[in-house]
DNA sequence: CTTGCAAATGACACCGGTTTCCCATAACAA
DNA sequence: TTGTTATGGGAAACCGGTGTCATTTGCAAG
């Protein structure tokens, strides 16, 4: 008898559609008219229906909703473990648009490096019957989800993917403009010889965040020689590593822009193991604004796009059909990235 | 027309109940058995049954079974946001769990500030008909959320929470021997003089710490002078304030015990920026190991509690028994903290 | 006063499982 | 051989909604 789920509850028993219909003296159909907004009806019904419905406090099973659609009222969180503070703001972002809706989310982190990730990700879709799926980067760049996620007839949205033309499925934010402006702000300091340590090849933002990097410097008249440039992989401990490479050569780089703020912080620790003094002898920037950016000492200079609007506007994006949101509200689909100023850069010393 | 979710979809249309029933030449009823392994039946029939699932790659329709029922295949995780990475790692943990079940996390994050609370959290549970929660501290420790769960027939977990005379319900650590051994290698180093900073009232964390800490002072006959407490928030800028205050006093602490890493971030910041040299002129200890404690300079001694292990472990308890784990496998109840040494600690100077 | 047509509403099947209840058959005791 | 249990298995109702289609109603035009 394992394994056997308990009876079901009457104790916890709410009204159903046929209770209210009976109330209301009308069919079920007639109250499922009503919650849904389909059909026409009389405006003396609706109204009388709506009563019932409030005084009973009534709230349609989702499930019975699910079974009958064939399709469920939740949103899926589909990621692969990049950093944990921005996978928590996302779900904020995206909790509060789905917050007094009937929409739940549902978390669900994959394995980029498994080849059973499609077939994950395929079966997560179909059997659940999502609503829709908010892709992460990185995972967001892999062109053959977003294709599942149509063949299955599951909305979805990809953020800070490369596939700008679309801007129904797809959120990003300005990285690149951000990226230039942070690498002007070292240049504009003095800096000439800077330091880059980039993001893992076939990240998409890694590709963005060094095209920045190389305008600006190509901008400025800045030659920038292979060996200023270190593979990083977005963290901690490839930062440290990166760092290390660039502390070796002679002269050594007055500033590194690091590609995210995990590598910008093991730049720091690296740093302090050397004794190196930071800004004094290195200025350092970040990328992300992660919280470690402002709890390091010296707190970094970094770049700050907006992860929980970004990820509000990605669940409106794929909820805003099925609420009452007016149409016209387009949610917007770029996101303007900022510099934020900290204490980790500072004129190279002469 | 507006709201109106799509029409079904036929084109992702998997097998069903019925085709499974009419390939293996029987009735709906007995391959719910099967699936269920419920009730008695004949083993070539169930063999035979078993076969033809296998082959069409069936699986049962997660919304039909929640809707027959009652209760839907879903965990969900409430939290009141204490911790990014707390709550993340805790999702880490439960994901493992839940890992080729049927079932789904659901996350749900609340105000524990707002009146609604309690009935943000029924409504939740009922409307979803939850198979279980999970509950993060510091909610964990509200009693009325855990009798909220029973009325509704659903199950739970409690988080590190004090209850622990109810294994069933409940995962903890062992935060009071976890922060007496840090205390006592404090003392070990020599430290007589070690400022406190604690967590908020009321929570039960918070107390169980500060008890600990007390303790391993008053066993080493160290008296403890009330200004050598600071009260403390569990936040950055709250340890920052704290060590402030007990930077004030003369002499100064030559050591501190913040009760999470947090505002042990805090105190280090705030001693860089008074130019005290840690570990030299002041030790630091924190609690909980989360990642900016390996990420500061100098690397933060902390104290580690297994949260992916005590995630998993409060989800099997929840779906324990509707897996095929065998029940006399008892998921434990209380896990072992250990103090991670890194370089915030030192002997005092002279 | 019909006729025509659109709006308003209801009857009923259906979504894909589970449960209840009942029957057929086999096993066993008398 | 017959009566009595176990036991495997099926028919139909049910969970609580939604889709389809037919029907009724309201109102303007003929």
């Amino acid at each position: 008898m394992k394994g056997v789920p308990k009876p079901r509850n009457k104790a916890v028993s709410k009204p159903t559609i046929n209770d209210i219909a009976r109330l209301a003296g009308v069919s079920k159909k007639t109250v499922s008219r009503v919650i849904n907004r389909s059909g026409s009806l009389h405006d003396d019904t609706r109204e009388k229906i709506e009563v019932v419905i409030r005084e009973t406090g009534y709230v349609p099973n989702p499930q019975a909703r699910a079974l009958a659609l064939g399709r469920n009222f939740l949103i899926g969180l589909v990621h692969d473990n990049p950093n944990a503070q921005m996978i928590l703001n996302m779900q904020q972002g995206i909790l509060e648009a789905l917050r007094d809706t009937d929409f739940e989310l549902v978390v669900r982190p994959v394995d980029r490096s498994s080849p059973d990730m499609l077939d994950d990700v395929r079966s997560f879709l179909v059997r659940q019957r999502l609503y829709g799926v908010v892709l992460l980067p990185p995972i967001s760049e892999i062109d053959a989800l977003a294709r599942l996620c149509e063949e299955v007839n599951c909305k979805y949205v990809r953020m800070g993917s490369s596939v700008l033309d679309d801007p129904d499925h797809m959120v990003a934010s300005n990285d690149r403009d951000a990226v230039i402006e942070a690498t002007r702000h070292l240049i504009a300091q003095g800096h000439r010889r800077i330091g880059l340590i980039s993001g893992p090849h076939g990240f998409n933002s890694a590709q963005v965040r060094r095209d920045g990097f190389e305008f600006a410097l190509a901008e400025a008249g800045i030659k920038l020689p292979r060996s200023l440039i270190a593979d990083g992989q977005y963290t901690f401990e490839s930062g440290i590593a990166a760092a290390e490479s660039l502390f070796d050569l002679q002269p050594r780089p007055t500033a590194i822009f690091a590609c995210n703020d995990e590598m910008a912080a093991g730049v720091l620790f690296a740093a302090r193991s050397r004794g190196i003094a930071v800004p004094e002898e290195l200025s350092i920037i970040g990328f992300d604004d992660t919280p470690i950016a402002a709890r390091v000492w010296p707190p970094l200079t970094t770049v700050r796009w907006p992860i929980v609007a970004m990820g509000r506007s990605a669940a409106l994006k794929i909820i805003g059909d099925a609420t009452s949101v007016s149409p016209e509200d387009q949610e917007p689909s770029t996101f303007v990235s900022t510099l934020v100023r900290r204490g980790s850069v500072a004129p190279p010393m002469k």
